[in-house]
DNA sequence: TTGAAAGCGCTAACAC
DNA sequence: GTGTTAGCGCTTTCAA
């Protein structure tokens, strides 16, 4: 087994007590100038670093960070993770990952494991299937910190890091209202998740303030069930038949969007028919055929500042008197226009 | 601070002593059943849950794994973290996630780091910058198992798993030369990773068989210095204005297969003036326009196969005898020809 | 200025 | 069958 230097390995090699080492090593209160040195010296000599187990389990804190998230294998989630591991990785943190695969339970499972392992703090995105936030509270409430992105948790007022997902929605809207469409139609994630909600908010409030009528026959609604391609092409055939069919689409989540730009694509419909625009972090998205207005967030500088929120709150754990919520902007980028009209 | 119950908490409230706890929930060797069944009740009530820190101190065994790769924002290795991750949770072990943006330093850093958290063991993807492997060797030889994937280190054989990029390159090359291209130039990464080299060698291989003669001067390697658009975008005009131009460019890192479509997306080349093939594990790929034909790797598996392999290697250190070295096979997909000729 | 000893939660060797 | 004890590596009183 690999095996470091510890302390004691130092004490015996130096003829001094354990308690002399490590008090030398760290704040060299009460011991002469010389021995610190000594010790010092020798320590970096042989590489010494402390054994992070051994000082959990006398702080219970354990330098970690737990991350949970639905997946991982997606674009906003791996930008995401990226800037938290970058944050964490420069205050000196380890990273915890893993994936709930959107079911609650394990959820909770994973959150109560990484309590155990003594992680100082978690960062969670919501999976879409969870609507009790107790157990979760209960952990916070016995001195857990968490930090939400993306998908807060209204439920629970706590710290969160997320896009302006109203903003982003009601200016891509206004955007597909301004080239003139007037049936939009809409495809979304389950209702409950709270950025669902945000964006839904901004696309209502758009069309309000053009004096477009909502008309919930072109709402759409997926992943109650998994949502797979199928699904959305299947819906999309649908709004096409209708008598008074859309003349846009405007998509609420990463992977519909794909799903969308799949289905237009094998189903032969230009921009010109339906004009499309959606929240994306693909970073090929420009590239795609038909293009897609899309909205962008700032997801690796969410997974920084939410990071950066949680190191502060795990290092100074007396100031919990207000939480701190953050919203990043979006950024809209229009699709450039390939048809000759 | 979160206080999970302990076994001393157990023990007193049962007025046992610890260790008669103790032995009741691991093996229950020596102890009446009814004892047994009392201890487990009662922690079953109280969610009892060892804490693993102290296990770990006891034991310097964590039930937790490393990752050490390159990037986290990136198709390939999101998706086999993904795959990585399922394994371990399935197995009850923890993942640790961290990144070396290429920089060898950092990726001793971080392993010894992990090391000291006392990892049970690591899953590495070298980085690109990395030519020494001792210290990482050092690691390894004292007693901490490590299964490279993807990118391997040739210098010193271990547990490995990766895609048959030998064939993987072979093929897609043979594909361009049948669609009658002659003049096949490559973009690769730098030639000191694994992968490089054995997609070098398919390609090669594969205009041996052909009878076309290698013309070095086709070949680009990139990211000696940090990889950009604009060095590749750069190189493709600068081979295009060549007298004998090639017909079509094989690209063996799925970073720079992107940045090829872009650029030819850019400089408005078309596939039939210059046939794109390369690996991408992108999952919007066949929607990009240029259309590339791709080599896709089976990364969620390849995660999945090396944290087997390493939980193996784990759980019984006795039987180091061979290296197992896993080789996937790749996929190849062929665009979709979307020219009129 | 330094050392001895206890204890974080758990396990295992050794008593009883 | 069950309890006592020591120890994993480190920190932190308390004594010297």
């Amino acid at each position: 087994m690999y095996k470091p230097v510890t302390i004691k390995d130092i004490a015996n090699t130096l003829n001094l007590s354990c308690s002399t080492v490590s008090r030398s090593l760290r704040n060299g209160y009460g011991i002469s100038a010389q021995t610190v040195n000594l010790v010092k010296e020798y320590a970096k000599k042989v590489n010494y670093r402390p054994n992070p187990i051994a000082v959990n389990l006398k702080s219970s804190r354990s330098h970690s960070i737990g991350v949970i998230v639905p997946t991982v294998a997606d674009s906003f989630f791996s930008q995401a993770i990226a800037g938290i591991e970058s944050v964490a990785y420069e205050k000196g943190y380890s990273v915890l990952v893993s994936q709930t695969h959107e079911m609650p339970e394990r959820e909770l499972d994973i959150a109560r494991n990484f309590a155990q392992r003594s992680v100082d703090g978690l960062l969670m995105s919501m999976s879409s299937g969870t609507s009790d936030y107790s157990s979760i509270k209960n952990l916070n409430n016995a001195g857990l910190p968490i930090v939400f992105f993306d998908r807060t948790a209204e439920e629970f007022k706590t710290f969160t890091v997320a896009s302006d997902n109203f903003g982003g929605a009601y200016n891509a809207t206004e955007w597909l209202i301004k080239a003139g469409r007037k049936n939009i139609a809409l495809f979304t994630n389950v209702s409950r998740l709270s950025v669902t909600k945000e964006r839904l908010s901004g696309y209502k409030k758009a069309l309000k303030d053009h004096q477009i009528a909502f008309r919930p026959e072109l709402i759409n609604t997926c992943g109650k069930e998994m949502c797979d391609y199928q699904q959305i092409e299947n819906k999309i055939k649908k709004l096409m038949a209708m008598e008074n069919k859309p003349d846009a689409i405007f998509i609420t989540s990463d992977q519909i969007s794909l799903y969308c730009i799949r289905a237009l694509h094998n189903l032969k419909l230009n921009s010109q028919e339906l004009m499309i625009a959606g929240f994306s972090n693909s970073d090929v998205i420009d590239l795609l055929e038909p293009s897609l207005t899309y909205i962008r967030q700032k997801a690796f500088e969410i997974g920084q500042a939410a990071t950066e929120m949680l190191i502060k709150v795990i290092e100074n754990d007396s100031s919990v008197a207000g939480f701190e919520c953050r919203l990043l902007q979006t950024e809209l980028h229009i699709a450039t226009q390939k048809i000759a009209s």
